[in-house]
DNA sequence: ATTACTAAATGGCGAGTAG
DNA sequence: TCTACTCGCCATTTAGTAA
């Protein structure tokens, strides 16, 4: 017999209001208002709880008061270590595409001075100056770019140089290959659309691995582990999990 | 609209399946098999959530494809955090009761080398010779006591002494009357049941805070943060929460 | 093998209401 | 105020089945 969501969220309210160390204070419209439901519905779920053993209850009068027993509360840090195994492990994200030319420009960009200084300080390597431009096909692969857009945290500014202006760019560093250190460049203003990446390495890397426009090329990266922390106003410990709908 | 736990259940499983780094094969009698439910209702969780936007999906000819968009993968990291929120916190259990008085023993056996000895150095204080006795009135704080009792990880060990031998115990260190170092003992093979403790500290508790048979003390114990590693079959990765009935 | 429809049973939901 | 019942309604489930 499975639990429904509503339960759990009521079991993670009870658990915020330190129901886990001893009885708190609960009336069924206060639950249900925090829940997003009818005091019926709480009343429900209450009732249901203290069926399974998961909370203990004691009404004094017309004031009630519960709390999580040590069934509940490992029930709680089951789905809690579940969610731990998964989220807090690293990522792997596998982005594949073809190699294509573009016009050349990334070998002069990166040649600036301006830029190549950074790369050298933020990325931990010279990059032979010049871009390997990467054309993705899979909605995978495209899916994937945007989550990494998100995580790439080295910040590559920008910068003036006489009457012209650079824009500034984030990178994140990966594998080429399989086998090559590299980066992925997201670059600010970049004319490409969201199916191309641009690549950087120490290495010439159409030389090295012999490329030609058209060849399959795999670039890896992966995260160490999720950061969790998100910025989010805790509306009085309920939890999460309702749909955009 | 809220997603019920099935759909909850499901996206951790996906995940588990390395579903957020890249699409992965998923078959609906199997994720049936593995949440414990019918063919037809895996098939609707699916559908279901790719409705909500929380995966996508590819079928190519009868093989189908999952993986879990940003979105779900916030849903995710939204439940995981609130329940980081209240699992990973200090705990405070908090016992209350009224002093009794024992036959003396205590005294005798705090005043043992083989004891005391063992007290100093894993406790950090040096006992008075005498253990005060709690009886709990509150299911509440019988239900903590049953808690603290896992959960106390100082082991004092027995001793034989010529032809006597000396019972094993654990404690657990907390706050008496919220002001005074103690320790709770749980002493293996004990005389008194489960709505007893035994509390000892540095200080002649009777004398220092004028206690009298009857009268109400309280004893708190902090867990700075609960271990959440637990001994634990992988299912294939399937979630918890799902009541013994 | 698959996926997913329809139909009937089960169970959850909130309104009304009693105590 | 509170808790929690009944009752209609709707959502979710499984069985059967088509593709």
């Amino acid at each position: 017999m499975a639990l429904n969501l509503l339960a759990l969220k009521a079991l993670i309210f009870l658990a915020s209001q330190n129901g886990i160390t001893g009885m708190v204070r609960i009336s069924t419209p206060h639950l249900a208002r925090v829940l997003g439901t009818s005091q019926q519905s709480a009343s429900r779920v209450l009732i249901r709880l203290e069926k399974e053993r998961l909370i203990e209850r004691r009404n004094v009068g017309r004031t009630g008061y519960a709390r999580i027993t040590e069934l509940g509360y490992r029930q709680l840090v089951d789905l809690y270590s579940d969610l731990r195994l998964v989220l807090e492990r690293p990522l792997d994200y596998v982005i594949e595409g073809k190699v294509f030319s573009g016009l050349g420009e990334g070998a002069y960009y990166m040649s600036l001075p301006g830029y190549r200084q950074q790369f050298r300080e933020k990325l931990g390597f010279d990059p032979y100056p010049g871009t390997l431009n990467v054309r993705l096909l899979s909605v995978d692969a495209i899916a994937n770019r945007r989550v990494l857009e998100r995580l790439a945290d080295i910040r590559i500014e920008g910068f003036r140089n006489g009457s012209r202006t650079y824009g500034g760019l984030r990178a994140i560093t990966g594998t080429f290959n399989d086998s090559e250190l590299c980066a992925i460049l997201f670059i600010e203003r970049s004319h490409y659309g969201e199916d191309v990446i641009e690549v950087i390495s120490p290495v010439y890397l159409r030389g090295k691995y012999g490329l030609r426009d058209g060849d399959k090329v795999r670039i890896r990266v992966t995260i160490p582990k999720e950061r969790v922390d998100r910025e989010r106003v805790d509306q009085e410990g309920a939890a999460a999990i309702s749909a955009s709908g």
